[in-house]
DNA sequence: TTTATGCATGGTCAATTGGCCAAATAAGCA
DNA sequence: TGCTTATTTGGCCAATTGACCATGCATAAA
């Protein structure tokens, strides 16, 4: 095993895989994921369906696209994000198991 | 598009999915999880390469388990952590890929 | 049965996060 | 040009996080 280094190319690497996960890390930025997984949305599709302020909309969107999880791009008046690397949301087919393995263990719990 | 459910089943599962990648969304716990899926680690493995206080390290694993994403057994005077589903792990060639990404726009712009 | 070891927990504190509001910017339209 | 719409930005505040230290607790060893 090798030590987790406090600096360096070894670390830059972790912190940008753990910055991509916890970018993703919100259940508003991982549903907004979701959603483009289907195609490219601008803001104001996802504000449609999101409660929350425009504000507060744009500023999640900016933490997945500086994590490097989605590109936008202006046309006209609008600015439309996509999927950066589609991948991306596959994954969530194990974080579900995972989910499971948890509701399992209660239904034990409770025999 | 379905909304954003601010209640209910749906919001509770993708809350649930959220935590996870939240939870693995932190340099240490990340690399922890990396070193789990190569087999199980008592906490005193763990410690000795990570530089941190114990009891930060004690906690990032109740973070971890909170989440569902490991499992701890006593044996002894020890702590053994494993990966409750391994498939968490596999996900990161496509993290990876993310940062990939990310880099070779970097090498654009500088061309 | 005292002592030492391995780990977890509670307290504290600075830093970060996530939310809203108000204001700034950018692009098309009258 | 001035107006409106779409989005971002800055300021602010409460809540959460992550780090440390000190303490508590269980197990094994002496």
């Amino acid at each position: 095993m090798k030590k987790l280094p406090p600096t360096g190319k070894d670390r830059a690497l972790i912190e940008a895989k753990a910055a991509v996960l916890k970018a993703l890390g919100h259940p508003t930025r991982l549903w907004m994921a979701e959603q483009l997984a289907e195609g490219e949305k601008c803001v104001c599709e996802l504000a449609e369906f999101i409660d929350a302020d425009f504000s507060t909309i744009s500023k999640h969107l900016a933490v997945l696209r500086q994590a490097g999880v989605v590109v936008d791009e202006k046309r006209g008046k609008q600015v439309y994000y996509r999927l950066k690397v589609p991948c991306i949301i596959n994954y969530m087919s194990c974080v579900e198991s995972v989910i499971r393995a948890g509701a399992e263990e209660q239904v034990k719990m409770l025999a």
